[in-house]
DNA sequence: AATAGAGTTAACGTAAACGTCAAGATAAAC
DNA sequence: GTTTATCTTGACGTTTACGTTAACTCTATT
């Protein structure tokens, strides 16, 4: 297997995000790369915490929430059961702030379509209510 | 009926906020009470507003972007066929961005409950795989 | 050997979203 | 009629999440 390394700048452009973002990332703990002498290298596994960051971020959660998250993944698997049974506490309540944020989409949803409704019947037009919404393989 | 109106301080506590955010996102132009005299007066549809306002930030809107999302909801109906096409047309776009986070709150979910999964075989347990990842009532 | 290209740290700048005084107006309560 | 509570408008401070030079280092060419 190949274990692919990203350099600083490749990364950025995979993402479309800039080098200082990066650098910024790894100073408040997020991701840190190895070191080639001076230079960052990244590898696979940094590459998929960036990608949670990025998610974490475009659902609004602080870089501190995300860092709480990103930790969570980490693959070094605790042997101390209670480490374990904190890890699935830890678990359960960003699955709270998860489902919190989908039921705000949810809602927000549901009082578009009526908004859509509403225009909808002004313009003397009429289709089928509430569908497509959101997608349909939820699960 | 007992048109209900607020002082600043009552939307304040109301939803844990201070006076402070209210009379900013006045500025902004999210929410704009009437007056009596001096002092500022919120109906229950600048409550609204604000609620619509606060869910958004929960999302990580910015406050930009959540002033457009309110004024979607703005009850004044234009007559203006092209306004009307307007206003679907920036629905459908809002549409697509919430959709884009709850596919994110989705597969942030998926990879808890690997994470989840792999934590208690770990611990040695075993339980129904993927259950009450989000709430049943999805539509 | 000099030049270019990509990386580094350090430091200051900035936009967003408020927090935190300060100083005054106003209305209600005693 | 004066304290007390609540409001007001500035105005400056603060945190988060980077942007933006600046000054250097290190390879990699040419």
């Amino acid at each position: 297997m190949a274990t692919t390394e990203y350099s600083i700048s490749d990364l950025a452009q995979a993402f479309t995000i800039t080098p200082r973002t990066l650098r910024f990332y790894e100073m408040r703990g997020l991701i840190t790369p190895k070191r080639h002498g001076v230079s960052r290298v990244y590898s696979e596994k940094d590459k998929v915490r960036l990608e949670l960051a990025l998610r974490g971020k475009r659902l609004g959660f602080s870089l501190e929430e995300i860092k709480e998250i990103i930790e969570l993944y980490d693959p070094s698997q605790p042997e101390d059961p209670r480490q374990l049974y904190f890890l699935l506490r830890k678990l359960h309540q960003k699955r709270k702030d998860l489902i919190n944020k989908f039921n705000d989409i949810r809602e927000t949803l549901n009082a578009m379509d009526i908004i859509e409704e509403r225009a909808l019947g002004t313009l003397g037009k009429r289709q089928n209510p509430r569908v497509n919404q959101l997608p349909l393989d939820i699960d």
